[in-house]
DNA sequence: GTCTATAATAGGATAGAC
DNA sequence: GTCTATCCTATTATAGAC
């Protein structure tokens, strides 16, 4: 009777939301399970190297997902405020207004961050550059471009901590606000 | 023949230096024991009620030694300028220049951070007060102070997180260096 | 207060049937 | 591809001697 079940890629959804919510050490493979519906067996299937390939799997998912649902759409926007708009929308959302935690800072804070080391840092540089080439064609110095954009990731970063720590999700939303009228400032 | 051995506070750094290290479930007993140089007996003796409980302590321990060697001693500065120069002194040191992590951010990030959510709650608001103080004595706004001091917070948090992924301290520098003139500006 | 020894459980991973 | 059963190790925690 069991038959169907899932796709590799809601599999994937579902343990980017486990190692979200718990971390890596925090997400056991019991929870995994439970998370995905799938058994331990099922798990070693998809993922044979087993947790550290499932976070390394899913660090991949969220690139692919970024690309198709983010940074594909911001080459079609009309205007860099417009871009810029859009990305804020996106991780607005994807934050869900600082209550869901970020998947890149949670695996830079696991004891197995060596492993995931490049993947991290890759997944941070494509973000910045995003925001970088939007800076870049409103106008801006390279220079300034560039901290624009390590300056925006990390005010992202630092606000979803700081609701975290203070059960207080109005100081995401103000970042977000403040960005939107500071990013492209002159 | 083994006597003096260490005291509560040298326990405590010691507790949280691995625990900013390795995260909370990160840190097993195991390490915690090799870290300190306590056997397990030992650290129950300390910390009858186990992890939980020593990482509690060492929540308040950190407290204590910023009211003395941050808070305190700020009071003591004669300007604002030279309040935020001292507390962004302090910070850079205790962050090694973004290369170690922040307790409370690996708190927040634990699977138990129930249990922390008070003190959490309590670290992260003192810390933001002294900043609005200050902004306050340098005569801004209640409402700019306010807005300052949480963006000051948010900056060296997601700072620690854009260096700890990218491997690039430099963010971390170019924060600290546009915090000291930016927070205070008019 | 510290140690050695040990219990009890949870965690990661595999085998083999279906 | 999924399940049940199982293995092994790590982990938390305690007991009892010194």
């Amino acid at each position: 009777m069991p038959a169907p079940i899932l796709s590799k890629e809601e599999v994937l959804d579902l343990l980017l939301n486990t190692f979200r919510d718990r971390g890596y050490e925090g997400s056991s493979l019991a929870e995994l399970s439970t998370a995905t519906g799938l058994g331990k067996s099922s798990l070693y299937h998809y993922f044979p190297s087993g947790k550290a390939e499932m976070a390394e799997q899913v660090l991949a998912h969220m690139d692919r997902q970024l690309t198709t649902n983010l940074y594909e759409p911001l080459r079609l926007a009309q205007t860099p405020a417009k871009k810029l708009e859009l990305m804020l929308d996106a991780l607005d959302a994807f934050y869900e207004g600082g209550r869901k935690a970020c998947l890149l800072e949670r695996l830079c804070a696991s004891v197995d961050r060596t492993r995931f080391r490049r993947p991290l840092r890759q997944a941070f540089t494509t973000w910045m550059d995003a925001v970088e080439a939007i800076c870049l064609e409103a106008g801006l110095s390279s220079a300034v471009a560039r901290e624009r954009a390590e300056d925006f990731v990390v005010r992202i970063e630092g606000a979803l901590i700081v609701c975290a720590g203070t059960d207080d999700y109005s100081v995401f939303a103000r970042t977000i606000r403040d960005l939107r009228s500071s990013v492209l400032a002159r």
